[in-house]
DNA sequence: AGAGTGACTCATA
DNA sequence: CTATGAGCCACTC
C-alpha cells in the first residue's frame, strides 16, 4: 500500500501549491502536475490522498470536469465525501454547474 | 531493483 | 452518459 505517513518529496510540493490556491478558486489535477514539474495527475491525487492536513484545502483541487474526488474518504480532519466537499466551496462562493461539477469556467485557478 | 498502488487523464466503443 | 484499457511516475516494502 502506499497511504503511510509521507515523508518528504512530491508531496510537500503539492501541499505549498495547493495552499496557495485562493478562495473562490479551484485547480486541476493536472494543472498541479504541470507545476509539479511532471506529466503525471495521479501523483496529485496520490499526494492528496497520502494527506490528511487540515491546513491543505484539498477540497480546492478537482478534476479536469471540476467533478469533485468520489474517494475523498477521509481529510480535513473527518469524514469528508464529495457532498461535504461540495458544501466548502459554495461557502467560497464557487457555482456549481451540477451536483458534483463546479463551474470551471468561473472558478478555474490559473496564474 | 522489482512489484504494488493510486483523490487522474485520454482514447476508444 | 458509462465502461475499459493504457499511460504515467513517485512512493513504500
Amino acid at each position: 500500500m502506499a497511504d503511510y505517513q509521507k515523508r518528504e518529496g512530491l508531496f510537500e510540493k503539492v501541499y505549498e501549491i495547493v495552499r496557495t490556491i485562493p478562495e473562490g478558486k479551484v485547480a486541476t489535477y493536472g494543472q498541479i502536475a504541470k507545476m509539479l514539474g511532471t506529466s503525471d495527475p495521479r501523483k496529485v491525487g496520490w499526494a492528496l490522498a497520502a494527506n490528511s492536513d487540515s491546513e491543505t484545502p484539498c477540497h480546492r483541487v478537482v478534476n479536469k470536469e471540476g467533478g469533485v474526488a468520489k474517494n475523498f474518504g477521509k481529510s480535513l480532519g473527518g469524514d469528508i465525501g464529495w457532498e461535504v466537499q461540495r458544501s466548502k466551496l459554495e461557502d467560497e462562493g464557487i457555482f456549481f454547474v451540477d451536483e458534483q461539477h463546479v463551474d470551471l469556467t468561473r472558478h478555474l485557478w490559473s496564474l
